[in-house]
DNA sequence: GCCTAAAACTTTAAGCTTGAAGTTTTAATT
DNA sequence: AATTAAAACTTCAAGCTTAAAGTTTTAGGC
């Protein structure tokens, strides 16, 4: 056979991974267009930009998100429209532009971040501390050994 | 403060789960595109009519994968369009539509699942019987949680 | 039999996503 | 200085996704 004896317990797993994640990624979508009139794609752009204060150009963001550049375009094309953003020229090349978070987008986003917090907060409120701890451990080996092939293309 | 001592470990445990989950969902859409010209909501309707053979309604499909009627609409368009499925009428309902995999669509599937399977076997290799099991009940308590919620509204 | 509500879809508008192709600018070679 | 290659984007085509609105058909009540 050409998998091994514990094949379809690692499908398991991975399809109940899957089951996860979607219901909670459903979950929040449905929150952040409730409370927020925004969508999960934005609040990760924002998130992004909330940790590098002095702002990113669209190439980092696009590697920091691990999206195409393309895909950050038009995100931020929209959050400039919202005024939660803003595209300065990078000095010394005409080619790139840096993008940052506006005072309103820093006080709005903060305002998001909480009440996320919050809200995963619920979600998981079940997982033990130790639990979670392990989890994340296998979690971070499936993810390292993935991105390793990646940047190995 | 508004969420408990652990929300902060909780957040983090999330971040990990989202993280990994994308990694092999890009990684199977990455296979699927290039081994069979397919893509992750073509394979998941597939595997879904593979499991019942005589047939699924449109809404039950959509129901058993949890996304939007209009959707599975889209999905199933493409894939009558491919020869992978066929719809046939409901007797007694000329509203309804039932979907079933063709026998090219059978033969195709069941060439598909088993790469799918020796995927997943291989991003999971490290992954310990015992901490899988571990983590499956964690994940599955998340996710019923969230979606007694949802039938809930 | 008629009316109304619900069910089963389909269509539409808007946004997300990718890979591929195209544009402008920069850097490196010659 | 001229050429070439690479970098940093943007644009495009195609597909996925949802919520909302619209269509047709069925089922229940009267």
């Amino acid at each position: 056979m050409s998998t091994t004896d514990n094949s379809k317990d690692r499908l398991r797993l991975w399809l109940r991974l899957l089951k996860a994640t979607r219901s909670v990624e459903s979950a929040l979508r449905e929150n952040l267009r409730q409370e927020f009139a925004t969508t999960l794609p934005r609040f990760d752009v924002m998130a992004a930009l909330s940790q590098h204060g002095e702002g990113l150009k669209m190439s980092e963001l696009s590697s920091v998100l691990k999206v195409s550049n393309g895909n950050v375009t038009g995100i931020i094309e929209r959050l400039v429209e919202d005024g939660h953003v803003l595209r300065e020229k990078v000095p010394g090349d005409r080619r790139a532009s840096r993008v940052r978070l506006t005072p309103e987008g820093e006080a709005e986003f903060a305002r998001q971040a909480a009440a996320h917090e919050s809200w995963i907060d619920g979600m998981f409120a079940e997982v033990a501390p130790d639990a979670a701890q392990g989890m994340a451990e296998v979690l971070d080996a499936v993810a390292r050994k993935l991105d390793k092939k990646d940047s190995a293309t």
